[in-house]
DNA sequence: GACAGTAGCGCAATAATGTAACAGAAATCG
DNA sequence: CGATTTCTGTTACATTATTGCGCTACTGTC
């Protein structure tokens, strides 16, 4: 996986060690995290802890397609296919809040047409669904913590 | 339009007199709130101002189609067609802010299909598109306050 | 290597957004 | 009316995010 983020690394980005280390720590994970249990993480690996740390790392991850923000749940979480440009979209489970990311591009069907003859220009969208994930089709309430 | 609201009403719901201020000031305002601007519109009105009191009516509004949450901008707004249970989608202008809501259903396309084949079930989808509004596509820095 | 310019990082402080918990008021129903 | 439920007021707190500033580390030119 180190192997794409270096690939990345030429579009003239730098790929600092902070940076690779929280890509690992979303990777690790493989589910949303919000971005003070990522600055946890970090504590414990003995790196700094203020919440511009976090927050400018995920900034850049997500500027090149590394991460993603899912914004129902305020939380970040590492990309399945990192580096390709892409419009990704969320399946995100209410129960246990675990998220599956595919691709969708709503812009090229209705929504796209509603732009056009609004004359809005789409430069980017947001797909999040939200409903129950296989693992959790028999519960019936949120365990919650 | 506070005919449509009564409608609503007709489901078993109250429409209180806090509940109708909030809808009056989302409609008023015509464009997505922070929770707090509309704190500050309830003090000038006289009433409570605290968190709670806004969150809970928004709550009430969001559940009844009145209003939506979105989440890009932790706003909120009224429903251009208030009281239809529907799946909004909004185009978003990053530099005004402003919002136009149109309908989307990406559900019944691939979106869905994915969902069905990963035994996922979709009870409801966010769909909020990013881009610039009529209104500012000379602009070319965001103004900012 | 010396230097200037730029990008990244550490840190402090604070802003903005959102909730939990509980008590009192008000509607609803018998 | 009393019992029940729903709504509201309030306190206190939790979570999420940003601004600003100064220092460090890299990048390129001379
Ligand atoms: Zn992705
Ligand atoms: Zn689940
Ligand atoms: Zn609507
Ligand atoms: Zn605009």
């Amino acid at each position: 996986m180190t192997i794409a983020e270096e690939r990345c690394n030429k579009d003239g980005a730098r790929f600092t060690d902070l940076r690779r280390k929280v890509f690992e720590i979303l990777l690790m994970q493989g589910r949303p995290m919000g971005a003070y249990a990522i600055l946890e993480q970090l504590r414990d690996a003995g790196l700094s802890s203020q919440p511009p740390v976090a927050y400018r790392a995920l900034e850049f991850l997500i500027a090149h397609d590394l991460a993603h923000k899912v914004e129902r749940l305020n939380a970040f979480v590492a990309c399945v296919n990192p580096g390709q440009t892409h419009a990704p979209a969320f399946m995100i489970c209410r129960l246990c809040d675990g998220v599956a990311e595919t691709h969708a591009e709503p812009a090229r069907g209705a929504l796209g047409a509603t732009a056009r003859a609004a004359g809005f220009q789409i430069e980017k969208t947001m797909v999040e669904a939200i409903g129950v994930c296989p693992s959790c089709v028999d519960v019936k309430e949120r365990p919650d913590q």
